[in-house]
DNA sequence: TCTGGGGTCCTAGGACCC
DNA sequence: TCTGGGGTCCTAGGACCC
């Protein structure tokens, strides 16, 4: 979607169309997280202090945010996928990858579904989105991006290289600031470089899977499938204060806070967490964070906010005046599941069970086994000391 | 200029197990 | 007494993305 927020808003806002505006809490310290076309084309960029957005454009018109709006815009835009292919991946709340490879004979080819899209978003929800079409994931990516605002690009596979080769190495997913310094050091400025350098060094210069995987995509490598499968790695709530603070009571009420919604956001889930972290940003934007992993999952919100206070607490602040504070939860397992840690039963039983979810997992998909609920089953049985 | 909030993935070291 | 190699799990930090 292009500037998806912000053109959210301007749905209900027509007299902002055409004007330079932006989304974002109207607080000292907060951020611009969309900004319309007009408002780029002035030099404002997302993640742009507000104050800063202010500067440039005195009369920047700023709109509030209204998450819960985007996320029925967002459920309204991906169900218009789903009409055309079940291979649909949500890579954000305003994004997806779209595999159409068995969608041709109903629908056409790639270009003519992905107007049909177009034309279909734009009457179901009224905004605006743009679409890569390529070979690849990656590139289709580049594409989309490249075709931004309100376009289409289609990158035939034979054309890729053509295409990939002339961009500066920070278009490519996955080079941010550093990344792109990193390899500017070494003399590399475009993905053609990265291309013509040998692997070892991009690995020595970059780690491992940073390496290899971006010598991979230099040359248009890049096999991942398009994936339905994604589910939550971790759930969390962090918060800036509006002034630093000091006060531990303060600290620890606001946790309380945070707890309570990350335990709710996760029953909501039916998912539990094992995993609780406590994270701080100090007045001087040191960051830190410190987590604990439980012997029992949980989403009692009570529970999460005593792990992240006795964090807080060992953290011994001494008067350091604090930024920003957040709660994560990681490790999420189904709820009401068992711990894989009752596989240290030692029995031969229970090592046959292990073995049997594998050769079903193996046979039938990583789905069809869910060792939580099977736990559970097998559960009272434990005593005779065979497994259900 | 003065830096949000939601996340993912990777690295590296240490504890621990066989 | 001094020691390998394979592996998992946990913790902390950092880069990156939208």
């Amino acid at each position: 979607m292009d500037a998806f927020f912000a053109s959210v808003e301007v749905l209900e806002r027509p007299e902002v169309v055409g004007k330079p505006a932006v989304v974002a809490h109207d607080s000292p310290r907060s951020v611009v997280t969309s900004a319309t076309y007009e408002a780029r084309a002035l030099g404002i960029r997302s993640a742009m202090p507000l104050v800063q957005a202010r500067r440039l454009v005195p009369d920047v018109i700023v709109l509030e945010p209204h998450f819960e709006k985007y996320r029925h815009y967002s459920r309204l835009v991906m169900k218009i996928f789903h009409d055309f292919t079940p291979l649909v991946e949500q890579l954000s709340i305003d994004e997806a990858f779209l595999d159409v490879s068995g969608a041709t004979k109903i629908f056409g080819t790639p270009e003519e579904i992905a107007s049909l899209i177009r034309t279909r978003v734009k009457a179901v929800t009224g905004l605006p989105c743009s679409v890569g079409v390529a070979s690849t994931k990656f590139v289709a990516k580049l594409a989309s991006t490249k075709s931004k605002p309100n376009g289409l690009l289609v990158i035939p596979e034979e054309d890729t290289l053509q295409f990939l080769h002339p961009l500066p190495i920070d278009a490519l997913w996955g080079v941010g600031k550093k990344t792109a310094e990193v390899l500017k050091r070494r003399g590399l400025h475009t993905v053609s470089d990265v291309a013509h350098s040998p692997e070892s060094s991009l690995i020595s210069a970059l780690g491992q899977a940073a390496g290899s995987h971006l010598y991979a995509l230099a040359w248009a490598r890049d096999p991942r499938p398009v994936s339905t499968e994604r589910v939550d790695k971790s759930m969390g709530k962090e918060h800036t204060f509006t002034e630093d603070v000091t006060d531990l009571d303060t600290l620890k009420a606001t946790l309380l806070f945070q707890a309570d919604q990350v335990g709710a956001q996760l029953r909501k889930a039916q998912l539990e967490a094992r995993t609780i972290g406590l994270k701080v940003t100090y007045s001087d934007f040191e960051s830190i964070t410190r987590s604990r992993t439980l012997p029992e999952a949980t989403s009692v919100g009570r529970e999460i906010h005593k792990v992240v206070c006795e964090l807080l607490e060992d953290l011994r602040l001494g008067g350091r005046s604090v930024r920003l504070m957040g709660v994560r939860a990681a490790s999420l397992v189904e709820a009401g599941g068992q711990q894989l840690s009752l596989w240290e039963e030692d029995t031969d039983p229970w090592k046959d069970a292990e073995i049997a979810m594998d050769q079903v997992g193996e046979k039938f998909g990583p789905d069809s086994v869910r060792p939580a609920s099977f736990l559970r089953k097998i559960e009272p049985t434990r005593e005779s000391g065979t497994p259900g």
